[in-house]
DNA sequence: GGAATTCAAGACCATTTGGTCTATATATCG
DNA sequence: CGATATATAGACCAAATGGTCTTGAATTCC
């Protein structure tokens, strides 16, 4: 995963991956059978994990608020320093590939559409317990924080400054929390 | 320019780029020189492009609420259906080269810059004029909408739905403009 | 200990990559 | 027209690409 992560899945060349898995080729070619699907393993682990920190923070049980401000703490974490020059596989694939490869779609897609409605859903919450400013509209803040959040990934490749990153973050999140 | 666009770096190959512009293998490396160099000016020529939009939408002679409203409804053009599925050379750029490349590092970090100061002249301005909600400092409204709108590229990859964009970029002015 | 399986190393393959060069055609210009 | 410059098509090149296959050494199992 990690190889594909910080190049990219075209810059990644065979030699990468055998360096990086430390298997044969051969070996390789028996586990995975292709470079491309070996890709869509790394991709579907890389998802696993962002959907296992999103349930983590974003939990129903846990107080909104704070599961909102945690998550986005991890957002400011990963596009720090040498975290956010790495950059972010997903965002990646996203330009590289989106639109040209049928099985990536369909996974960043699904990843972008259950990242809208765990944050929709925590901030319905939060709404419900009266933590909102008004006019605060769940749907829409929580896509505008799926963009930003992205968005933050990108600047991050240039610019990974922690101090900058966490002000925006709390910046905007003072515009709907109450 | 086109064609690195919409395909990327890595992924567009010398025929591709025969083919683009209709010059002879031997013409494009006596006008270009390189890929690489070649590659450079289509993001020169991308940058400029965006950095005119900018300056005409973002001038200071003009109204900034306006101004602000008529630049964020650019890139939900840019970002609805085939426009938005075609993606940025400049986000793709970012996530693809940023890091390995010193040339493209400075043009990716200088537009930014430029286009976040431009932002937060207008908003200064606005708030100046007394159209800013209370609590929204212009400089960090700036770099918030500057992720968000990159963020905006990114989903727009997958999902170009231009009324759900226009209605992110509607209720996310609304939290800053009075 | 011997047979069977696994796996690593790397030779090998066709194709494609970015890049150069030559021969030929087409303009340009005196 | 004839000479010169220009640009074309495409042969050609070395290197790298993704992918296969053979060989030989470990390991496992009986």
């Amino acid at each position: 995963m990690g190889v594909f992560w910080s190049r990219g899945y075209h810059a990644t060349a065979l030699p990468d991956l055998l360096r990086a898995t430390k298997l044969s080729r051969g070996s390789l070619y028996a586990a995975f059978g292709d470079k491309h699907s070996l890709f869509l393993r790394a991709l579907d682990r890389y998802v696993a994990d962002a959907v296992t920190r999103m349930n983590v923070e974003l939990d129903p049980r846990r107080e909104p608020v704070d599961g909102l401000r945690a998550y986005l703490a991890g957002y400011v974490e990963r596009t720090s320093g040498a975290n956010g020059r790495r950059g972010c596989l997903l965002v990646a694939t996203a330009m590289e590939l989106a639109g040209r490869d049928a099985e990536v779609d369909r996974r960043i897609g699904s990843f972008f559409k259950a990242m809208e409605a765990k944050l929709a859903d925590a901030l319905s919450r939060a709404k419900a317990a009266g933590k909102l400013a008004d006019g605060v509209e769940p749907s829409s803040a929580a896509r505008i924080l799926v963009c930003f959040l992205w968005g933050l990934r990108v600047v991050a490749k240039t610019a990974p400054t922690r101090i900058t990153s966490q002000a925006a973050v709390d910046a905007l999140l003072d515009r709907f929390i109450r």
